[in-house]
DNA sequence: ACCCAGGGTCATA
DNA sequence: TATGACCATGGG
C-alpha cells in the first residue's frame, strides 16, 4: 500500500530531520578502507560492537590485511573471528573475499574500476551479497551507491515511503533515482539510518502468537517510530 | 530465558 | 521464484 514513486522532497526531508536529530556520523568507523572492506562482511547481520571485537582481534594477530587473512589457517582466523558470530562462515567468506581482491591487484587496481564493473565483482565473491557489495562500494570505494538495509525498510516502510516488499535492487533504485548522486549524501544518510533504528526505530513487539522474524505484521500498538 | 543484531547461501518444492 | 534452515556470539 505504500507510495512506490520517488519523491525526492520527502526523502531530503527526512534526512535533514535526521540530521538535526542526530548529528553529522561521520561514517564508516573503521580507519582503512580495507578496514571497512573487513567490517562490511562481519557485521552482516551482527551487532557492531560483536564487530569491534573481532577486528581488534585481528589487529592484535597483526592480521588486518589481505595477504595475512588469506594465507592463515582457517581455524585460526575462526578463532580471532568468534567473538562476531557465525565464525566458521565468516572465516570462508573474509579468505573468499581476500583471494578475489588480491588475484584483482588490490586497492591500486580495483579502485580504476568503473562502478557497475566492481559491483559484479563482488558479488561474484561467495559470502558477498547485496548488502556488503554496497557498503564495500560505499565506504571504501567512495562511489556513489545507496546502501539498503534492515534499518532502511524498517523505517521508510513505517513511514510509508517505501514497500518494504520490494527487491534490494528495486529499493537501491527508488532512492538512487530521488536523490543526487553524492557520496557524501549517501554516506552520512546510511549512517543516519542505522543510528536512528538502533536508538529509536526499534523492531515491532512480538505478539506471542506467532513466531515471525520481524515481528507479528498485526501487532501494530507501538510508539517506536520516533519522530 | 528470551529477543535482537548494519545478511547470505543452500536445499527443497 | 519462493520459502525455510542454517550459521553463533554478546548485550539488553
Amino acid at each position: 500500500m505504500a507510495a512506490n514513486a520517488p519523491d525526492s522532497r520527502q526523502l531530503y526531508s527526512v534526512y535533514r530531520r535526521l540530521l538535526h536529530q542526530h548529528g553529522a556520523q561521520n561514517w564508516w568507523p573503521g580507519d582503512t578502507p580495507f578496514e571497512i572492506m573487513v567490517g562490511a562482511v562481519l557485521t552482516q547481520n551482527t551487532a557492531w560492537s560483536n564487530v569491534e571485537m573481532a577486528i581488534l582481534n585481528l589487529r592484535q594477530a597483526g592480521a588486518l590485511e589481505p595477504e595475512v587473512i588469506n594465507r592463515m589457517p582457517g581455524r585460526r582466523l575462526a578463532t580471532l573471528l568468534k567473538p562476531s558470530g557465525y565464525f566458521n562462515i565468516k572465516a570462508r567468506r573474509l579468505q573468499n573475499f581476500c583471494r578475489w581482491y588480491l588475484d584483482q591487484g588490490a586497492w591500486d587496481a580495483l579502485r580504476e574500476w568503473p562502478t557497475p564493473d566492481l559491483r559484479q565483482g563482488l558479488l561474484s565473491v561467495n559470502g558477498v551479497g547485496p548488502e556488503t557489495a554496497d557498503d564495500i562500494l560505499l565506504y571504501a570505494f567512495e562511489r556513489p551507491v545507496f546502501v539498503i538495509d534492515a534499518y532502511t525498510r524498517r523505517l521508510f516502510g513505517r513511514l510509508a515511503l517505501l514497500d518494504v516488499e520490494r527487491s534490494y535492487d528495486d529499493a537501491r533504485g527508488f532512492f538512487e533515482a530521488a536523490l543526487d548522486s553524492d557520496v557524501a549524501l549517501f554516506n552520512e544518510y546510511h549512517a543516519l539510518i542505522v543510528v536512528h533504528g538502533k536508538d529509536i526505530c526499534r523492531p515491532r513487539p512480538r505478539c506471542g502468537d506467532c513466531r515471525l522474524q520481524s515481528g507479528c505484521p498485526t501487532a501494530t500498538a507501538h510508539q517506536t517510530d520516533g519522530r
